[in-house]
DNA sequence: GACCTGCTGCGGCCTG
């Protein structure tokens, strides 16, 4: 019997030795016989640096490797830096077997894509953005170019499962089938990727119609050592008179240069602004010690040119470097691995935290974590959130969520987007000049990613698009582009189906606050927190773009940045575990693991003392003066629902941190108000939405129909059959 | 006050 190695062209197995591998390792081996087969779609999913590109490339190239007069493979990757990366990678491989490799993104010079364009060979390395473009101008080309393409592969692909990108993308791909008249014997797709939760779904992300069967490929050995600690920090309370007491990031940034100086790390700060506070004072720290500076800030609104230099530092790894950065480093650009991983204030998702896990872990050491959370010094007029020590809870229920449960977050792919098919749907009539609406149902809905759209929503969209011009019918039956749909297709930025989130001012009296995007239902009435003080919403301006706040009376403001938005229900319901149990601990054979230090445990006992005296563990309203506080222990689209609900109602409330604050009431109140709602059935989610003045979130929203546009916020926000559920257990 | 991603074609000017 041949060994995989072996069916692998021989130029490849050359370039192999001389690469100076010793064997392919298992998941190499594993992909070959599926990749050869090009029958098939194929799934890799393994951690980072466990040789995914090469497990697709190397049997994939060895298939192509004599096809003439167009590309044989097409890669497509949701970031330009990873472009430049594998195209670095996959150079000598090319020249190996004399298969050009071509990297297209908006930076690519014109020339570069030019001499591709007259001999079209090999390999394309692509964003979904040019290839909408491509699509768009250059159809008659792309036809000729991919006639003999083999295999689409996508990278990262968790970046694109359920998203306005991915669903764009899964278009994309059904069009090029189109385009080469390959609908019934479609072109296999690859998707890589090291964080995909309930991996059995994926396949129908990959191809929603699933015309091709899946191979999942995975990487068994998965024993990675990883060495874990939170630590606690006091924020003190602010006295006057006295010298202050060092503040909590003041504190961290000590210890983080402390802990990081003479190697590499990687600090996760979650938000751009502390990301760069913290980045100024350890360049502080390092200028007071009298030692070179060796920690520099990453983030989105960096320019280019200073996010490379740094990522060029980190990756030649012959200067100690520490990056305080966003998400901005969590995806798979190239490094090189970092001795450990600093998360200042919880992340957003488990799944993220696991991502950044994947950074850390060099040869000679284990991945390393460490988690540097604040909480505020108790003062008498402290709220629950304080008291409740949730931040650091939170913390502790990720950390046993990503290592005990092995669980992470899945895609959401509950959503419709229906501002992507209004893309879509210009897209495709721009590309084939006109098309009829039953061509356009069938490719995008039937056959393709929006089928959770049906056929009476999907003409009231066409013929809304139809009145506002942005299509035209022909005698002919044909729709064509009208003035409307012309105009949006014409601008370069049409090629992005994803917008830069909209910023709303914040205005209280005649002074403006600051602004921020708005991508979480406001009402009137809601309260929000914004400069660490407490407002009270009193007007939205959705033409203006401007929200109107007043202050608001309350105790302090408590501690916690945005990641207290979209914490899925499994991390509430953890951390709930963990107050009920009374103990945090991870189980590891028959010891438990403590990885708290001394001052982040004693956090956690006040946190459980209050949990334990309110008797929080049955008790999931709470009276405190004049207000009261709901505790779901559930995800927020649950608790924006129930939030609404009392707003609907005539409370004021707002929520906190996964609390919800109902001001001057009763339990009694609360929960009697509620059961008749309970009693004469929720409103729909549809019902909920219509209450919401803006509902502008994705970039076409404000050109659909009132109905869909409602339904689709609905769907996002909203989970009507969740709160049933919770009121049904609770009340 | 979470975060992040991406983009054409053409005319005009400059430099080697």
């Amino acid at each position: 019997m041949i060994s995989e190695y072996q069916r692998l062209d021989p130029r490849i197995q050359k370039w192999i030795y001389r690469q100076g591998w010793s064997d392919l390792r298992e998941l190499q081996k594993k992909a070959i016989p599926p990749i050869l087969a090009c029958d098939r779609d194929v799934l890799i999913s393994a951690a980072t640096a466990a040789g995914k590109t090469e497990a697709f490339f190397l049997p994939a190239c060895s298939a192509i490797a004599n096809i003439q007069g167009g590309f044989g493979i097409l890669y497509i990757s949701p970031l330009k830096a990873l472009i430049n990366d594998q195209y670095r990678r996959l150079e000598s491989l090319g020249d190996a077997l004399e298969m050009p490799v071509t990297p297209w993104h908006g930076d690519i010079a014109q020339s570069k894509k030019l001499r591709a364009k007259k001999n079209p060979s090999g390999i394309l390395l692509i964003t979904p953005e040019s290839l909408e473009a491509m699509l768009i101008r250059s159809s008659g080309w792309l036809k000729q170019a991919f006639a003999p393409l083999a295999y689409i592969v996508i990278d990262e692909f968790h970046a694109f499962i359920g998203s306005e990108r991915g669903m764009q993308l899964l278009s994309l791909l059904n069009r090029i089938d189109h385009i080469l008249g390959r609908v019934n014997n479609p072109v296999p797709r690859v998707a890589l990727s090291a964080t995909l939760g309930e991996l059995e779904k994926v396949p129908l992300s990959l191809r929603p119609n699933q015309r091709l069967p899946c191979d999942i490929i995975t990487d068994s050995q998965v024993h990675t050592t990883l060495k874990v600690q939170v630590k606690g920090y006091l924020e003190p309370r602010t006295s006057i008179g006295k010298d202050p007491l060092p503040s909590a990031e003041s504190q961290i940034c000590h210890d983080i240069f402390r802990l990081c100086r003479g190697d590499s790390h990687l600090v996760f700060a979650n938000s751009r602004k502390r990301t760069e506070s913290i980045a100024a004072t350890l360049s502080d720290l390092s200028e007071a010690n009298i030692v070179p500076n060796e920690f520099f800030p990453h983030h989105g609104s960096l320019s280019r040119d200073l996010r490379e230099t740094l990522e060029q530092r980190l990756q030649k790894g012959n200067l100690p470097t520490t990056a305080i950065c966003t998400m901005t480093l969590e995806l798979g650009i190239d490094i090189g691995k970092v001795n450990s991983v600093i998360q200042v204030t919880p992340p957003h998702s488990v799944a993220s935290l696991r991502q950044r896990m994947g950074r850390s872990g060099r040869r000679d050491s284990p991945a390393a974590l460490r988690m540097l959370i604040a909480e505020h010094e108790l003062t008498p007029t402290s709220g629950i959130v304080d008291q409740l020590r949730l931040q650091l809870v939170q913390s502790m229920a990720m950390i046993r969520l990503l290592i005990d449960s092995k669980w992470f977050e899945p895609a959401d792919t509950r959503q419709i987007h229906y501002s992507t098919l209004f893309h879509q749907i210009l897209a495709i009539v721009a590309q084939w000049g006109g098309v009829r609406a039953d061509q356009l149902w069938s490719q995008l809905c039937m056959d393709g990613p929006f089928q959770k759209v049906g056929s009476n929503n999907f003409k009231i969209l066409l013929r809304h698009m139809g009145e506002r011009q942005f299509l035209t019918q022909l005698s002919s039956g044909e729709l064509v582009l009208g003035v409307e749909g012309e105009r949006l297709v014409n601008k370069y930025t049409f090629y992005a189906v994803f917008s830069t989130p909209e910023e709303f001012r914040i205005v209280a009296g005649n002074k403006t606050l600051g602004s921020i995007p708005v991508d979480s239902p406001l009402l009137p009435e809601q309260h929000i927190i914004f400069g660490g003080r407490r407002w009270k919403v009193t007007d939205i301006d959705s033409d203006k773009k401007v929200i109107y706040v007043e202050a608001t009376k309350g105790g302090q403001p408590p501690l916690f940045g945005g990641e207290g938005m979209s914490i899925h229900d499994v991390v509430r319901q953890e951390m709930l575990a963990i107050y009920r149990e009374g103990d945090y601990k991870i189980t590891v054979g028959e010891h438990k693991v403590d990885f708290a230090d001394t001052s982040a445990i004693s956090l956690f006992e006040e946190g459980l003392h209050y949990f334990n005296s309110n008797n929080l563990s049955s008790e999931f309203f709470i009276q405190q003066g004049q207000h009261v506080y709901i505790l779901l222990w559930l995800g927020d689209q649950i608790l924006n629902t129930l939030s609404a609900l009392l707003l609907n109602s005539g409370f004021k409330t707002g929520s906190f941190a996964g609390v919800i604050e109902v001001e001057q009431t009763t339990v009694d109140e609360v929960k009697r108000v509620l059961a008749k709602i309970l009693r004469a059935g929720l409103p729909s989610e549809f019902h909920l939405a219509e209450s919401v003045p803006e509902k502008f979130l994705e970039k076409y929203d404000e050109d659909l129909p009132d109905v869909l546009l409602t339904e689709g916020y609905g769907l996002r926000a909203f989970d009507v059959e969740g709160v049933t559920r919770w009121l049904g257990k609770h009340l």
